[in-house]
DNA sequence: TCATATTTTGAACGGCAATTCACCTTTATC
DNA sequence: GATAAAGGTGAATTGCCGTTCAAAATATGA
């Protein structure tokens, strides 16, 4: 049947536009401030439409921090293999990281406010969720760094503690920017941050 | 009046006792999910006498958080102070507030669950007093990294980004610590962190 | 000891906002 | 064009806590 199809398409453009009305009100307030009422009227469907598409708040919270962030690190992964030397990576790994920053400043607002997981206690698993995927983004830049490490390139040096500082460093610039709403590049500090770490780490 | 006196002592006991309670029910539950009636059962109060000490829930975390990161701010300060060199102050810096986080790993708890500023949009005084703290914080450790410069020690560099950057690592690393509920000690990660932030800097 | 002031108490109130669902409106099928 | 299915609507329901306040307990002092 090519109905389905369509109608799945259009399904799916609806849920993306009330995503996109979420996520300004959820940046702009946070989760326990923002209504569905709010979301709904943003988005131009009626409050009972907006459970056609999600089960209840929370879970459109959820699928919109998820589905970003996966997003995010997909494009991170990618950039990083696409360089082929230890130093490329580390600075793909930084300059996808504010790139996707600048191109998703609303969206990373929703970080910087201080309250993006304030959820019921029942839920969890989001919870659970974003700390393992950061976890294992860490893991990622961990193992990038062993490379570099094996190479004799990186010092000797637990390359955990070193992807949990290179990390840092990114994330907090990345969030001092958010917080200033900067409208310079973000990227101009891409090589501050690599100078940093790099001598930092560099054999 | 002798009395006066004995009377306010016993009103901050009580006051202390209750942020005591406040603070394992906080770190536990986030603000949102912690219930009034439950601070006031944990610190053996009734309800309405939690109102005697603070005007409303928002108002005793905000006592709360204030309070102990005024402290916290204090004790670092206090630290990098009784150093006399460049590297020794930043020695202290990392050292001190590591030292903070584990002797107060339940409070900074609070930090690490992603809800820590989860307020009604009424009360963005304290969001925005939080934040102006720690950017006072920033910029004093971006003073002490000034002077490292002029001395030579550390290159030439805009302090504010390498304070930035040294801030990243140490909440990094924090965050880990209280993430994972290490029960190791935190501080044997300074001499990791100053590893790489002192390599990352000196001239 | 008793009258008065102070403090404590927790049931009841009230407001808020997520969710539901009976009723429309549109679309599909014959 | 009639009928049914699917999708959209928003007022009403519901549950949840923060907050209040009249009454009870306790302290003060003459």
């Amino acid at each position: 049947m090519e109905k389905a199809r369509r109608k799945e398409r259009e399904f799916n453009l609806r849920r993306a536009d009330i995503l996109d009305a979420a996520v300004k009100i959820f940046a702009a307030k946070g989760f326990h401030n923002a209504t569905v009422a709010e979301i709904a009227a943003s988005s131009g469907f009626a409050i009972g439409t907006l459970y056609q598409f999600f089960a209840g708040k929370e879970q459109l919270y959820s699928a919109l921090l998820t589905e970003k962030l996966t997003a995010m690190y997909a494009a991170i992964r990618a950039a990083v293999g696409g360089a082929s030397d230890i130093v490329g990576k580390i600075e793909q790994l930084v300059d996808s990281q504010f790139r996707f920053v600048e191109e998703n400043a609303e969206f990373c607002g929703i970080f910087v406010r201080g309250d993006y997981l304030s959820l019921s206690e029942g839920s969890a698993e989001l919870r659970a969720g974003i700390r393992r995927d950061y976890a294992r983004h860490v893991a990622f830049i961990a193992e990038v760094l062993r490379t570099g490490i094996r190479a004799g390139v990186l010092r000797e040096m637990d390359p955990t503690t070193m992807a949990t500082a290179l990390t840092g460093i990114v994330n907090s610039y990345a969030s001092q920017w958010i917080a200033l709403a900067e409208t310079e590049s973000l990227r101009r500090k891409t090589s501050s941050a690599l100078a940093i770490f790099l001598e930092g780490v560099r054999r």
